[in-house]
DNA sequence: CGCCCTTTCTGGAACAAATCAAGTCTTTGT
DNA sequence: ACAAAGACTTGATTTGTTCCAGAAAGGGCG
């Protein structure tokens, strides 16, 4: 992805083009699942001095206008990535909190339809796998 | 649950029986989802002074034994239930952050076995579903 | 091209949730 | 009942995030 395509992105969605949510929204696409303080120097690196501030604002309004995704894994800070069309879902591992991209099987899945949401109007099934990443199993099994 | 159930699900879990703990566990029975803070005054309802540092202490303790689950879906603070035997899951509100159980449809579901774990031992499948609850539905149509 | 209004960014402070540390008290096995 | 291991109390600290007021930058219009 370009700076050109993120540029196209930002206006698509009703957002001005700066230097720092530019900056951004490029770290999300060469790293997924940032969590914030990681979003901050990696955009101090491409982009020089930027507050701490603009980068959570940034987050937000990118997270509001749907363009960037917030997960956020019990246990751990609040991680980002670019919100792409297909539905996929993510694996955690419970040792060292690395995270990996889970294609969803069966798109719209039956089981991800709740059996009684008692009156709640569901828009989004989100699952999380949780388990070993291999160099935690590696280690693991090394000790 | 009696006060004597959580004395002795502490014991075989060879955890020591102590007045805090059987505060949280009993308020964790029958306040399903509750935040930390709300764990904190209702533990000090039922059994005097307690501090806070000690209230974290029996969560983290009871939560590494497997007696209650940590949930903390994204946006919210971390919440705790007692973990039941059943494969349960979770519809979070969008708008308010209340919290309903959902039974899983079809025990181990066969979607719910990631299609690529990219080499990750998943022992877990965690399902959260978002949506709007009944009374948020209803303000949002009443305005 | 340059002005003005709006939105965004900066810098600093404030906040809440969670954790750390040292010392005292309590549970439990003998 | 006694000693040792574990748990709790008090108080400070760290961490992640948000709030605020003023300065700066985008982008439409003359």
């Amino acid at each position: 992805m370009t700076g050109t395509d993120v540029e196209v992105q930002l206006r698509e969605a009703g957002l001005r083009v700066t230097r720092q949510r530019v900056a951004v929204l490029s770290v999300l696409h060469d790293h997924p699942h940032t969590d914030t303080d990681t979003v901050i120097r990696r955009v101090r690196e491409v982009a020089g001095d930027v507050s701490h501030q603009a980068v959570y604002d940034v987050l937000r309004a990118l997270t509001d206008t749907g363009l960037v995704r917030r997960i956020q894994p019990t246990g751990s800070v609040a991680r980002y990535e670019v919100r792409v069309g297909d539905n996929h879902h993510h694996v955690v591992c419970r040792s060292c909190g690395a995270i990996g991209d889970v294609d969803c099987a069966v798109g719209h899945a039956p089981c991800l339809t709740a059996s009684d949401p008692h009156g709640f109007v569901i828009d989004e099934a989100e699952v999380t796998y949780w388990g070993i990443c291999p160099a935690c199993a590696a280690e693991a099994a090394a000790s």
